[in-house]
RNA sequence: GCGCGCGUAGCUCAACUGGAUAGAGCGUCGGUCUCCGAAGCCGAAGGUUGUGGGUUCAACUCCCGCCGCGCGCACCA
């Protein structure tokens, strides 16, 4: 077991032995933010002395009497109102990285409750294609889901795609009239995208064509034969072109089950809406409204105009008889639910989409109240992707840009900068080079801010070489392997955990952050946040140099000290190889 | 108008249950390759965390007001 785990345990029995009825799962131990208080901190006893208008320093005192902590630390201290600090013995530094050099953990823990959790993420539309939005979705979605799957959860993965709704319509007017074959045959989704376009701009302007396209999609829905075969190549065509971006990608998914998927259930979904009086009948269209069960402003069946609280249901069924997309969500999660039993359904999709997940959520309990409680709906939302500009990230023409365009543009300018740096690599060597790097650029750079806020788009910075990006902590990695490459054991193991000894300062530092690789992974999966790892990775990255700089390691004095380098060089690379993964990045041998 | 979100160094972003002196990178200035990869490393300068109050031993974090920006506000998803 990790040590601060270990000192975890023994001051939590410490508080109860002091306070029996106290709750102690808020008792954690985290590493200090300044190493100068020591290793590892606890402030939770000022927490518990507060609710209990106690003396923290007082508590403080009377639990370190109770803790048993000596195998792994000096003496602890209490510093401050009421800080417990950690000071780890070297030798229990050097028993951590041991065990994890004979393969018993890699400084994280399996959970101990493995939980199921279907990811829904991704979700491109049919007919159209991927742009650099869905580079979002898709890279938070599949770092989370790898995380998630990495601690021990079990994970179902699932690609929601829209392949049904009022676009169709419009594309069935213009594939039966001005479809281009041989264009669809070269390029599908552009001319797609072409039909859907021009029928589009008819419509706006022209009732009759708006009515004809309406015709076409009350004809699909009704199932005539014709149109769904437009509709089914339609959708195997975009299929395809999914399909090309995730293999590039590297993202995987275990169902796609599209919104048409749930056509068959919407009908009685409503009718039994209805039944139950969740939804009723408004102005021809059937629609949930507010049960008055929340305070107006948290209500998000309530909008207020002009100073009184209105209705704003949510539609469930128009009024030409279509259903809405609250619908087809209902019956996804009542689907997902009867298949799979999980404890919990991540969305990720953008915080713009917010409101309509509180009002899913909230007709989902009222819907099926039982079934509501074992599952935790979770919306994990992200901002935009912004042009230097300030305004949303968009071609030079004005044009949104498209997810291929972006990652073969990645790769581009990556290859330039391989190139330019490695002259000697052969230029197959430097394009594989270059498709990790520039993939990785973009994946990490979208990764790294926290989701919920917008960022700026510069391709200069995320493939800079410097700073918090993908090539650096790439560069560390390689750096890493050429030490195992110059040893002529590219694939060093280690033979002899016991030689690990760890002295010099920037050794220590290097290995004590290893020790909190866990604590990233927790963070990643219990606030859906993937930038947690990716600042770990890229501080790991930065000590690593540092001890890089300082430590020799082929070249120490004595061979004991060699040994145990390359055995902690060894275990950085582990880490960061696994690290990267998780945020679904690829790393490479040499660059 | 109402609701939601955001506002941190010149710029782009961090900041782990409220926790100790708010951290990085870029840019600027300086140091560092007869030594395992200098795409690196080390150092300096740079802040009233939009603003005014409040709660607390402790506030970027929680509460209230104000200013600014973004997003959303039935029959698209």
């Amino acid at each position: 077991m990790l040590p601060y785990l270990s000192i975890q345990l023994r001051l939590q029995a410490a508080v109860r032995a002091i306070l029996p009825e106290a709750d102690v799962t808020a008792v954690l131990v985290r590493p200090c933010p300044d190493p100068k208080f020591g290793d590892y901190q606890s402030n939770a006893l000022m927490a518990v002395a507060k609710a209990r208008k106690m003396n923290p320093r007082q508590l403080a005192t009377e639990v370190v009497a109770k803790l048993e902590v000596a195998e792994w630390c000096e003496p602890v201290e209490i510093a401050g109102a009421g800080f417990l600090n950690f000071r780890l013995k070297p030798t229990a530094l050097d028993a951590a990285l041991q065990s994890a050099a004979r393969g018993e953990h890699l400084f994280f823990a399996r959970t101990a409750q493995p939980r199921t959790i279907v990811v829904d993420f991704s979700s491109p539309n049919v007919a159209k294609p991927m742009h650099v939005g869905h580079i979002r979705s898709t890279g938070i979605g599949d770092a989370l889901q790898r995380s998630l799957r990495l601690l021990g959860h079990h994970v179902i993965t699932d690609n929601h795609i829209g392949d049904w709704g009022t676009a169709f319509g419009k594309l069935l007017l213009g594939w039966k009239q001005i479809l281009d074959r041989p264009a669809l045959a070269r390029d599908a989704i552009a001319e797609l995208e072409r039909l859907y376009k021009i029928i589009n701009t008819e419509c706006d302007t022209n009732p009759a064509r708006l009515e004809e396209a309406k015709q076409e999609l009350v004809k699909l829905q009704a199932g005539d034969p014709e149109n769904l075969a437009i509709w089914q190549e339609m959708t195997v065509l975009s299929q395809k072109q999914f399909d090309t971006i995730y293999s590039r990608l590297g993202v995987k998914f275990d169902h796609t089950l599209g919104e048409s998927f749930y056509n068959p259930w919407l009908n009685d979904v409503v009718v039994d809406l209805l039944r139950r009086g969740i939804a009723r009948e408004s102005a021809g269209a059937v629609a949930v409204f507010s049960d008055g069960s929340l305070p107006p402003k948290e209500d998000p069946f309530l909008v207020n105009r002009d100073g009184e609280w209105i209705p704003d249901p949510a539609l469930v069924r128009k009024s030409d008889g279509g259903f809405n997309y609250t619908t087809t969500d209902l019956a996804t999660v009542d689907y997902r639910l009867k298949t799979w039993s999980p404890q919990e359904i991540i969305y990720v999709v953008d915080d713009r989409q917010g409101p309509h997940f509180k009002k899913l959520f909230l007709a989902f309990a009222r819907w099926q109240p039982d079934a509501a409680k074992t599952v935790k709906l979770v919306h994990v939302g992200f901002g935009k992707i912004m042009g230097d500009d300030g305004k949303p990230f968009k071609t030079r023409s004005g044009d949104t840009v498209k997810l291929g365009d972006l990652l073969d543009e990645a790769e581009e300018r990556s290859l330039k900068l391989v190139t330019e740096k490695n002259p000697d690599l052969s230029p197959e060597r430097c394009r594989e080079i270059a498709r990790v790097v520039g993939l990785a650029a973009v994946k990490y750079a979208d990764l790294l801010p926290n989701r919920q806020s917008d960022y700026v788009f510069s391709w200069d910075k995320m493939l800079a070489f410097t700073g918090n990006t993908a090539p650096y902590l790439l560069y560390a990695y390689s750096r890493i392997r050429s030490i195992f490459r110059k040893l002529e054991q590219p694939d060093f193991s280690i033979a002899h955990p016991e030689v690990i000894h760890l002295l010099a300062p920037e050794e220590l530092v290097l290995a004590k952050h290893l020790l909190n690789f866990g604590l990233a992974l927790e963070g990643v999966a219990d606030e859906y946040r993937p930038n947690f790892l990716c600042n770990y990775l890229y501080e790991l990255a930065g000590k690593f140099t540092s001890f890089y700089e300082n430590c020799p390691v082929l070249k120490a004095e004595a061979t004991a000290t060699r040994d145990s380098r390359l055995a902690l060089c060894h275990l950085t690379a582990t880490v960061l190889k696994q690290g990267l993964a998780a945020l679904g990045i690829e790393t490479i041998e040499q660059m």
